[in-house]
DNA sequence: TAGTGGTCTAGACCACTTC
DNA sequence: AAGTGGTCTAGACCACTAA
C-alpha cells in the first residue's frame, strides 16, 4: 500500500534539498549541485544522487536543464479567473483589440496566440453539448495563448454552423475574434450570452499536453470545460480548455441557492 | 529543456502499457507482467523494467503494491461539487445528521470522517479573512472525510469564536456539526449564510498531504479556499479544503455580469 | 572540449505479500 | 518459502550545454 517503504539515501537527499527550498535557504532559480558532487559529498553513486535529482523534479520543486543543472524551480505570476473576465462591459463597446482574456490591450499581445479555425463534423460531446445532430458541421476554434513567450493554455472553442458562418470569428488570424470578439460577434448577430457554465477538473497532463504546454515534469493541469447560452437557454459556444496549474486560480462567488 | 530527449528502453515500454491502457486492451484492475518478466521479455535488465513501471506509476495510470504487482488503476466515481450542495433546503429543514456534503444520511455515515474542533489563535490568513485582529480566538474544526473507506478531501473551517460559542459546532462529536449543520446553527444565532466564493487552484501534494489522503504519486490536488457571508458582508466562515483531483469536478453556473 | 543530466547493464540486497 | 516491487553500487555510454 505505501509507495514508499524504504527511505534510502535517494530520498534523504531528497529531504534535505525539499526542505532547504521551502524554508527558503534556496531560492528560485538557484543552482542545486551537479549529480557528481552530490554523489561524492553524500557518498552514493551517480545513480543514486540523480534518482534524488529525480524526485525533486517529478514533485514539480526544481526544473532540471540538459547539460547545464538543476535549479530551483520559478513561480510564475498568478492569473485569477472569475466571471468578471465574461463582462459585457469588456467586450459590448470595444470591437477592436478584443482577442485577449486579460486587461491588457498592446499590440504585442497578437503574437501572444496562435489561432486555428476549421469546419469539422460535430462529435457525441459537441453535438450533445450544442444540441445538434451527430456530423453536423461546426466550427472549431482552436487557440493556444500564451504569456511572456510560454503557452499558458489551450482553447478550443466549437460553434453551431448557422451562428458563425461568414463571421468574423472565421477568420483565421490571431486576433481578430477571441473570446471578447466572439461575444460581440455573436450579440450582432442576436445571439447575446447570458450565462455561463465552466466545469472544472484537475488532472495530469497527457504527454502531447505535457508537451505544447512545455510542462514540467509533475506539473497538473486543469481542464475547463464552458458552455455559453442565450437567455433562453441555446448552446452558443461549447469550450474545452487545458491550463498549467501552477498559472491559473478559479475564483467563483455565488448566492446560497434555495 | 526538452525533459526526456532521450527515448530508451524504458520509455518504449512505457509506451507500449499507456496505449494499451488508453486503449482498453488492459482494463481497471489487471495486473502487469511482474517486472522481471517485462525484463526477459524485452531483453533489458530489471532496473530498467522498473523504470517503465515507476514512469507509468509516475502518471497515475497504475498503482503497484509492494510485494504484489502493479495494477491498472481503478478510477472512482467522480462527485461533482456545485453551488446546490449548499442550498437552505438542505440544511434549514433537517436539524438532526446534517453532517455529509452529499445527499446520503444514513447512520454509517458517522464513521466517514474524522472531527476536530479546537480553539487557536488566528494566523496572519484567519485573521484576515474573517475581519478580526491577528491572534484573537477562533474555533477551528479540522475534517478529514472518507468515501468507502479512502479519504477524498479535508476541510478545515474557522469561525468567529463570539459566533460558535456553546453551539454544537464546539462539540467534538463527528456528526454533531457538518457544514449543513454548521450553517442551520449560525442561521439560529441570526447568522444566516448568504453568499460564498470559492477559489480553486490545483497543485502537487506536499508530502503530508499525500500520506492523509493516500494519494498514488502522480496524483494532484484541489486547494479550496472558501469564504461564507451573511447579506450584510460579514464572513462568518472561513474554510481551507484539499481534494484528491480524481474524485472531484468542480461546476460553476453563473450570469454574464455586466 | 569539458562539464552536466539521463540512461543503461550487471549483480546484489532488502521489504513486503502470498501461500 | 517463493515471488514481487524497490533500491543500491559500479561502471559505462549517450545527449545536450556552454565556453
Amino acid at each position: 500500500m505505501s509507495p514508499e517503504p524504504q527511505t534510502g539515501p535517494a530520498s534523504r537527499i531528497a529531504d534535505d534539498f525539499r526542505t532547504a527550498i521551502k524554508d527558503g535557504r534556496l531560492h528560485p532559480g538557484d543552482k542545486l549541485p551537479t549529480v557528481r558532487d552530490l554523489a561524492d559529498q553524500y557518498g552514493v553513486t551517480r545513480n543514486t544522487a540523480s534518482k534524488a535529482v529525480s524526485i525533486l523534479r517529478s514533485e514539480g520543486l526544481i526544473v532540471t536543464r540538459y547539460g547545464s543543472g538543476a535549479y530551483v524551480r520559478q513561480s510564475h505570476p498568478i492569473r485569477t479567473l472569475g466571471p468578471d473576465r465574461y463582462a459585457r462591459s469588456k467586450w459590448q463597446t470595444t470591437t477592436v483589440d478584443a482577442h485577449t482574456e486579460d486587461g491588457r490591450e498592446t499590440i504585442q499581445q497578437d503574437g501572444d496566440q496562435t489561432q486555428d479555425v476549421r469546419r469539422v463534423p460535430a462529435d457525441e460531446e459537441v453535438a450533445a453539448a450544442l444540441g445538434i445532430p451527430l456530423g453536423a458541421t461546426v466550427v472549431e476554434r482552436a487557440r493556444t495563448v500564451r504569456r511572456d513567450g510560454e503557452a499558458t493554455h489551450t482553447v478550443t472553442s466549437y460553434y453551431r454552423l448557422e451562428d458563425v458562418e461568414g463571421t468574423p470569428i472565421e477568420d483565421d488570424r490571431p486576433g481578430m475574434a477571441g473570446r471578447r470578439g466572439s461575444f460581440a460577434i455573436l450579440s450582432e448577430r442576436g445571439l447575446e450570452p447570458h450565462d455561463v457554465r465552466e466545469n472544472l477538473k484537475a488532472r495530469m497532463p497527457s504527454v502531447d499536453e505535457a508537451e505544447t504546454l512545455k510542462l514540467p515534469p509533475g506539473e497538473p493541469v486543469v481542464e475547463m470545460i464552458r458552455w455559453t447560452r442565450t437567455a433562453d437557454g441555446r448552446v452558443i459556444e461549447y469550450a474545452k480548455g487545458v491550463h498549467a496549474a501552477s498559472r491559473f486560480e478559479w475564483s467563483f462567488p455565488f448566492l446560497i441557492p434555495d
